[in-house]
DNA sequence: TTTTAGCACTCTAAACTTTCAAGTGCTAAC
DNA sequence: GTTAGCACTTGAAAGTTTAGAGTGCTAAAA
């Protein structure tokens, strides 16, 4: 069976009326609500047809008809037409972004929010990396005269803190044989090389000193990590709440969500592949059994032309593609635009 | 009507037995499953005076018995015998704090972790503040020729950072006098007196160098502000749904936990009332209207003999007192001490 | 060949009824 | 003061009824 054009004008008006108030939808109520100028009969037809091609499903042999996965899909590819958000909206998430501190996590924290708010749905930020960055700058400040912290700095702009603790003074001594180690084997480098293995050999050639550096170059080795470590931050997970299609397993999901290296998982296996556009995985799209009723939508964004980060959505399958998929792509390259400024020297 | 000592064995029987199976407690499983030599018709009549004075409840004339918000206190204040955790746990507990990283947030993290788990209930800690701290130390360090992070540390231990960027060079002389400003009229006070009016004026003083030193001041204010501010960190939301008493409310519930300034609040008005002891509140002895059938239950830790910040759990009446009381002591006594020995230098 | 009116049929949600067991309160005897 | 006994209350669970929405099919109309 093929696709018509009044098919898909059918498909189209079940999507959105199903979107918009969540019952299925009616022969009857697509004819009065639309402009169809033929009867309830005839669309019935239709839509046994578009059943039997997969796109629409039934609860149950008298209530009406919901899109399935892949009627959504043909939605979402074929028919939509995507909601820009307004200039005046723009405006106001724009400043909204750029008036908080120039963290990435607080920029993200409150892009997260901004979307959550505006999907009434949970909404998922990954933070900055760069599997490409190098160490670019480490410092070493005195916070007591047996307490230090660390402090490295990455070609991709991530910045990254440790305080570290030594059992005898840590003196201008110590502090330049430090600062020798750092420029001689790290600085250029990517921060992988700098593990807690190749921070045990270097010790082991610092003869007496060894002693008072090691809890530096320990601290120097986890800093390091923190650096190329993807944060996950979640907002938003209540309003998964007020969806009924999460009335029974609300609470598998928000553990689900909790875990991050599924989400992770998903996120890498779908880098750039649209080209710049929002991935969108809907229902049984999702390989998670968990995330089977759910719809992800996310895009990456970039800092400095790289790649580096996600933000999207979690929802029910339900949810308004046409306004949110611009809205995050818009919202991904804002937070680009933020922190590839920030990055400048 | 008075209280005797068997109206005392029956009320403590039927806390216990609700708080274990959450069903209401009948007289004739109260004879049968504990060794009470009285018939189930004298269990009656005592159980019908302890609802009279308010100690008991009865959902429906046929149903049993379930204790009052007043008959939980009666139960917390005369009448439960405590459980220590093992010293197995407690060193389970322990380590688990220990290997972290030292940095509070991360310990606060860990603590609240693990009381969600062990009550099956949300946990909240706050961050530590010491309205007597004063500003112990600050550093300037460089980060790109327009860039650098503004680090300080107070008498009580707390160390924040902030990235600031300016519009020209950070030369060594601006760096001077940076140093000399905040060593002239910040090093030893509170950090409160950090203003961003204090700053306004201050630059005001400054003549041409105005210009760049302003985003640096304005860093040094953000941070004094971070350090003072209390932050509130929510662990094992999602158990809060496991609860039936929380089926129909559990959104509004979480919703309330996110908005941090009401939990501040009661908090800062149960300072060390009970002489080191966790704070109870049952039911509707909580004041917010969202909270009027949870028990909170939260103590105080101290560094270095200040009381600084709180660590507690939040879940249905129906809680285990007997055990989760002592437990939390025993939490908040250790992490004071592990962020007491983080702090000396 | 496509569309439509008409109608019997299906199914669910909601309202109502029935049944069952748990547990009570009261009375009269111990 | 305690207890056996019993009628009574109540809600949860299971079953029944009803109303309404919506369908699928057929046969006639376009």
């Amino acid at each position: 069976m093929e696709m018509t054009e009044r098919k898909e004008k059918i498909l189209a008006a079940i999507v959105e009326k199903y979107i918009q108030t969540g019952e299925p939808v009616g022969s009857k109520a697509l004819v009065d609500s639309l402009g169809f100028s033929v009867s309830s009969a005839t669309i019935r037809n239709e839509m046994a047809d578009l059943i039997e091609m997969g796109y629409l499903e039934q609860p149950h042999t008298s209530a009406g008809r919901i899109p399935s996965s892949q009627g959504y899909r043909y939605y979402v590819e074929n028919l939509m037409t995507t909601y820009d958000m307004s200039p005046v909206e723009k405006g106001i998430i724009n400043s909204k972004l750029r008036d908080s501190s120039t963290e990435p996590q607080t920029v993200l924290e409150k892009a997260g929010n901004i979307l959550a708010d505006m999907a009434h749905c949970a909404a998922v930020t990954t933070t900055p990396t760069d599997h490409e960055a190098v160490v670019k700058r480490v410092e070493l400040v005195p916070i007591g005269t047996r307490t230090a912290m660390v402090v490295m700095l990455t070609s991709s702009g991530i910045l990254k803190t440790k305080v570290c603790r030594t059992d005898s003074e840590i003196t201008i001594d110590i502090a330049e044989n430090f600062y020798n180690i750092v420029k001689a084997y790290f600085i250029g480098k990517p921060a992988s090389e700098l593990s807690i293995a190749r921070i045990q050999t270097l010790a082991l050639s610092l003869g007496e000193k060894a002693l008072i550096m090691t809890p530096l170059l320990v601290a120097l080795a986890d800093v390091a990590k923190m650096t190329e470590r993807t944060e996950l931050l979640l907002e938003g997970q209540t309003n998964l709440l007020s969806h009924k299609e999460f009335e029974t397993n609300a609470f598998e999901l928000m553990e689900f969500l909790r875990r991050s290296e599924p989400l992770n998982r998903i996120f890498s296996s779908h880098s750039d592949t649209n080209n710049g556009m929002p991935s969108v995985l809907i229902g049984n799209e999702n390989l998670f059994r968990e995330l089977q009723n759910s719809t992800m939508i996310f895009s990456k964004y970039s800092i400095g032309g790289h790649e580096s980060g996600t933000l999207g959505i979690i929802g029910p399958t339900r949810i308004d593609y046409a306004r949110l998929i611009p809205s995050i792509k818009y919202l991904t390259d804002v937070v680009g635009i933020i922190l590839s400024d920030n990055m400048e020297d």
